[in-house]
DNA sequence: TCGCTCAGTGTAAGCGCTTACATATAAAAT
DNA sequence: ATTTTATATGTAAGCGCTTACACTGAGCGA
């Protein structure tokens, strides 16, 4: 008896065309190993039945699933959505298919991600930053599954990446402010726990500040999870302390619109009253007045190398080439001199 | 020979501790169903093997995937990611896994989607707005797939839907306007085609006008896709007409923020020279300055209950159920009275 | 003591595909 | 005409799980 209530299957479509199910396989995979008239015949049952092949038992035969896993921090601000929206985009052009998650930037919910999409037949996977369990790199190893690294470069890691040295960045970002005339320094830092990027960012900052001969441990800073409000509070907070900083560098975007926000709503004008500076040069960087001086990731490519170098590993099963992108300093109108030198 | 290089499988599990496959299966799927000593047996052998189950598998066998699809018109602003968020938590808490796409407004993208979570296995989707080839929706009868739409509510759709009315929301909007003393109003609306929150707000916009006896024909609207420059670009080109608009309503936050943008860089005040209004309430509404006049969409609720409601259409086969959530509107500083009557 | 019940476990049949291999047929080479 | 070779299709063996059903033996009442 044919299936008729269900969705209709291989077998299916293979009886209507009266042909065996390896004939219709090959229409669908490699239609040039068939004949015109019975992939014509077979197309027709095909659509005629409306057969959408089963994924899953696709890849229980064939061992590939042409999916690709990448697991991020946040989906909740648009950090990575530009570098991933490239990614993706990459992806589908080689025939892949992408499955996001995010972490909420919990180690144990990422790890939790990774064994899900790895369950889930992912053929290679994308992670931000270098730092988590190590367990999970043995995880990968023998699970075979190749995993590369965005967001951060790193040459030395575990895992290849493609990436930029947020360390660098802002140094170079620092160097620029110091230039400005700027001593009175305050950060508000992303939580460095487990994130890599946060702790180069930081590193970069006191690279800087020592190669200027200042103190380091003076330094007042302020370390809070990536959101608006709490850059907002960070911000609250440095302004109230004996020493007010004539400039606030933020860990990313986010955390210096909410300074920004903050500083207006407290009455001070930017620059002119205090300066902010933000990193990745999100949409929102620019929307806001004054717009933010931040450091330039190169999204869209660091997002399109990335998925191709992540096929090449899954296909030539390679161990991947890293490589390090460029970031560039934006100054836009929130970094100013300080107010005495003005 | 037991299997040594490859990921280990059920049969390796049940060697090792020395059981029938069934037993390993029903440690990990019904632990009650066997006996303790067993199952601590079994669990060692999981742990010390490492072993993962295998989701293509466990989907063939099982034929259910608790993986819920959702399909977005976009990840690039953040207007679907608060209430994405919410949908994706509740079902978590439900033991259930979210695929997300997204068809960048593009109908066929949507089908593709569609089709390709479908294959994936999804026992439930959620989709955006109730406009679609009805095909779609034969093809997910077909394949007995619910689904569930989000965003927009209208009582008679094909499917079930908890959203808003966006009609209503935005003649709410526009009569608050022009309680304000405006009479020469704009629109920047999103493309139509295709999308009916956008069709909606449009239609509350001219209830609101033929209601006060306003004519309807002469109002100036361009249509644009929802994206900050379009925003921008549209509000150059309603503000060089020869009559000029005292207000400019915009189709969604995102535009609205272009076209705030693009007025301060033109050097006009907002709202002593022009009022905005956006529709959305996203994050950035509140950050831009002058923040803006908005609806407010109650996206975690919404999302929240989307999930609910999914899973119960999964789980019961049900029809589901549909419901209308409020709005509210947020009364910023983009919207004032219109510049001759200050 | 003897069935009887029932909890715990094993056996084995698929789920819907892909693909190695076998087979059939036609074209080319001898 | 016969053999060789290439091409098109069919046959059937899994892929790693779940689960209906069969089996076993302990505990129970009669």
């Amino acid at each position: 008896m044919p299936n008729t209530s269900a969705a209709p299957t291989l077998d299916d479509v293979a009886k209507k065309a009266g042909v065996s199910t390896a004939t219709v396989s090959r229409c669908l995979n490699t239609p040039d190993r068939v004949v015109e008239a019975t992939r014509k015949r077979v197309m027709i049952a095909v659509d005629t039945l409306g057969y959408t092949p089963n994924f899953a038992a696709r890849v229980m035969a064939a061992k590939r699933t042409f999916t690709i896993g990448a697991i991020i921090p946040t989906m909740e601000n648009a950090i990575f959505a530009r570098g991933l929206q490239a990614f993706q985009e990459e992806l589908h052009a080689r025939g892949y298919t992408l499955l996001v998650s995010s972490s909420a930037y919990k180690p144990e919910v990422e790890k939790e991600q990774i064994r899900t999409l790895v369950a889930r037949g992912a053929d290679g996977l994308l992670l931000i930053g270098h730092d988590r369990d190590p367990e999970i790199y043995e995880y990968l190893d023998r699970q075979k599954v190749p995993a590369l690294v965005a967001w951060s470069y790193q040459s030395d890691a575990r895992l290849p990446s493609i990436g930029f040295s947020n360390r660098d960045a802002m140094r170079a970002l620092v160097e620029k402010v110091i230039a400005h005339g700027h001593e009175r320094i305050a950060m508000i830092s992303g939580v460095r726990q487990g994130n890599d990027r946060a702790q180069q960012r930081f590193a970069g900052l006191t690279d800087a500040l020592t190669a200027r001969g200042f103190d380091g441990d003076a330094l007042n800073i302020i370390e809070t999870p990536y959101e608006i409000e709490n850059g907002a509070e960070a911000f609250k907070k440095l302004m109230s302390s004996s020493t007010k900083p004539s400039v606030v560098l933020c860990g990313n975007d986010v955390l210096a619109v909410g300074a920004l926000r903050q500083a207006i709503d407290m009455g001070l004008r930017v620059p002119q009253d205090v300066s902010i500076t933000g990193f990745d040069d999100i949409e929102l960087a620019r929307i806001v007045s004054p717009a933010l001086t931040t450091v330039h990731v190169p999204h869209r490519e660091m997002g399109r190398k990335a998925a191709c170098e992540v096929v090449a590993m899954v296909e030539k099963e390679s161990a991947g080439q890293s490589e390090s992108l460029q970031t560039e300093i934006k100054l836009r109108a929130s970094l100013g001199p300080p107010p005495a030198k003005r």
